[in-house]
DNA sequence: GATGAATGAGCATTCATTCAT
DNA sequence: AATGAATGAATGCTCATTCAT
């Protein structure tokens, strides 16, 4: 009944994570991800209303916990220390993404792909994922209107919260590492964390005086 | 005669990198293609012996340039201050990805998919790449052995210079900003230049002392 | 049970038959029918024995009651006037097409597609149909044996009959009239006594003498 | 070349007409028609942009030819006795759908199916066909006005012309005639032109008197 | 009896590639 | 060398039917 549609709806997303993940999205047939899921691939366009409506299940699947970490931690602003807040929406991000590095990779790579996706639910995640960073970063810097730092700042983040999972097997091959190994997140949590604070530092400097000479020396 | 072809090959790998920039390899047909060049479409199987061949012009259009400015900029720290020839090589990175940013999302995108993609050659320019970043890198911070430190640096390094491109059009949807605009880059430069000597200074330092404790308080 | 059973099928063939006169046969899913019928689709296959069921219990309820009107007015010739039961009869058969002008729309073109009906049913039922028109015709005109006159005769008269509801959108997108309305009926009716009456009398002279100018007097 | 493809396309069409006509539009497969027709199946949708394609190009195949038949004959009322030519038109029409029968009875047929079929085609070619069947049988009857009875003899004279062709199995089957025999053509034509005679001269007597009981004098 | 889930055969169509010219 | 026609393998999808519950 429910239940055992229920599973094969569920081995099918899994299925098709996977192959999503290594072959691309039409890279990959119905007919392989019903062969891997152990399902009948008529089964697919009926339960998804099609291949398009089983990729935007996978999207789903991936944002819904995603953005429902990021506001929860949101949240919290109003009664934490913002800064370790933030700090923590990065780690859970990282561990977020490495235990589902997979679908992980497949969706940060998918939206650059500009047709084939529904452009309407990603661009609606978009939005609020850029908002519940600008509120966190904002309240860490302490500047509440948009700036072109704190749109730097987020987008360098996004980079290097995405970078491991996007060039996961670029880093295996070459680095001899694994992004879904929990000491390669803790190391590269630090890495981060470090890079925040010293952007923190400065433009927090940048905003009381009017641009002193910084302790860092630009040579270029 | 072979002037004409070579016009002709030009323009169909032309016309291959904004379709499969924007479409995806797999999304994208011969046909497309060759409408986009206005060339006859059997011509493409014919030059390039195939898709696949194509994909591997155009990957190879972006690599080799960008595996020669990797290159010249590694030999000049023989007699130049490395830092210098990091930062250079930073900087022309992203000016060379910025002038051709439809192909370095493809590139980047592309090779994360396993498939469809002849491995060897992608793998013999990656491993390319990461000799010449740890040949700078390592010039800069003084270490010649394989570090966590340093591959973390790159790994970072690698994030941050291919994010603008693979989320172009995120940027310029969430963020109003394009990669391609040189004020963009600039300011781009800046942030990583900055966090670069940042990291630099404390990579030195923790080499110097035996890992004292550093100004950097973590409170994560 | 049954009675409820008995409304599902007959609100089944209901919608079948509105169904397959707009779509066709092939182009009507049983999902269709089972949706405008408010049943389960697995039903329809359970009630009937499979689509192609449906469509001889769709036959079946136009033939039965056109077939027992023909036989009912072709037993009243023995005492009556037959040329008045032939008036009757066409009469009749007009309202009923009209009555049920979606299911005679449908049968009379299904029945022109050779595969995917059972022949055997559809041909005994022409059978007696022509039965009864020959006998009708026959005790009209005076002849008994089959002759070309009297075969040409039932054939235009078929296609008079049928043709307002075979072309029923036709009629009604050309001509602004629809054949479902009695006006137009009564109206058609007149049209197909005037060139019965004109027909009988000539074959009836043709038998009498050997073709002479004949003089008919038409009081329409 | 364009040769060989004309004969490739020609022969398409000849075995869809054959298999639309026994098997309807939606019961006919493409591959049927390929394994008829001899060719690749590929080349179907290749030549005629889809099945739709292909059946419009049956359609159209029928109706060019038709209505430019139509049209000559329509010309010449300016000049020669518009009965002549009515019956003209009658017996032109009657041979040409006997010459192509089996495409008659699929275009007879399938136009009565709402969906499947542009409509905008079919719609525009019954609005010609109206037209030069009104401008006919005004010339010879003598109105100018749209009427009911110009309407209602069109109607039937609609029904005369097609049922033959649309029933031409039912006719076979149960009368032993078949309507591609010129035999037979010749016969019905003459029927055709009894009743319009017949009608003609009722309608016009009608023009003149006020509905009195006119003596027509039939001398066929 | 009745149902929702599941099935597998079959559908039109697409596409990279080939080949005769 | 260059091309338009042709190919066949493969794809997403539909649908009547079946079956366990």
């Amino acid at each position: 009944m429910s239940g055992q549609a229920g599973i094969a709806k569920q081995s099918i997303i899994e299925a098709a994570i996977e192959l999503f993940t290594t072959k691309g999205f039409k890279g990959t047939t119905i007919r392989d991800i019903a062969a891997r899921a152990r399902v009948n691939s008529a089964n697919i366009s009926y339960y998804f209303q099609g291949k398009q409506g089983l990729l935007e299940a996978c999207l789903i699947s991936f944002f819904e916990p995603y953005l429902s970490l990021l506001e929860k931690e949101n949240k919290k602003i109003a009664w934490e220390d913002p800064e370790i807040c933030f700090h923590r929406v990065i780690r859970k991000i990282l561990v977020f993404q490495s235990e589902h590095h997979l679908l992980t990779r497949f969706v940060w790579r998918e939206i650059t792909i500009d047709s084939q996706i529904s452009r309407e639910i990603i661009s609606s995640y978009l939005m609020k994922e850029r908002y519940y960073f600008k509120e966190l970063a904002s309240a860490v810097i302490g500047e509440h209107h948009s700036s072109l730092p704190v749109s730097m700042i987020i987008i360098q983040l996004k980079g290097m919260l995405t970078t491991p999972f996007l060039n996961s097997h670029y880093i295996s091959e070459v680095w001899g590492m694994h992004p879904k190994e929990p000491y390669f997140i803790e190391k590269y949590y630090d890495s981060i964390i470090d890079w925040l604070q010293e952007v923190v530092k400065v433009q927090k400097s940048v905003r009381h005086a009017d641009r002193p000479p910084v302790q860092v020396i630009k040579t270029v």
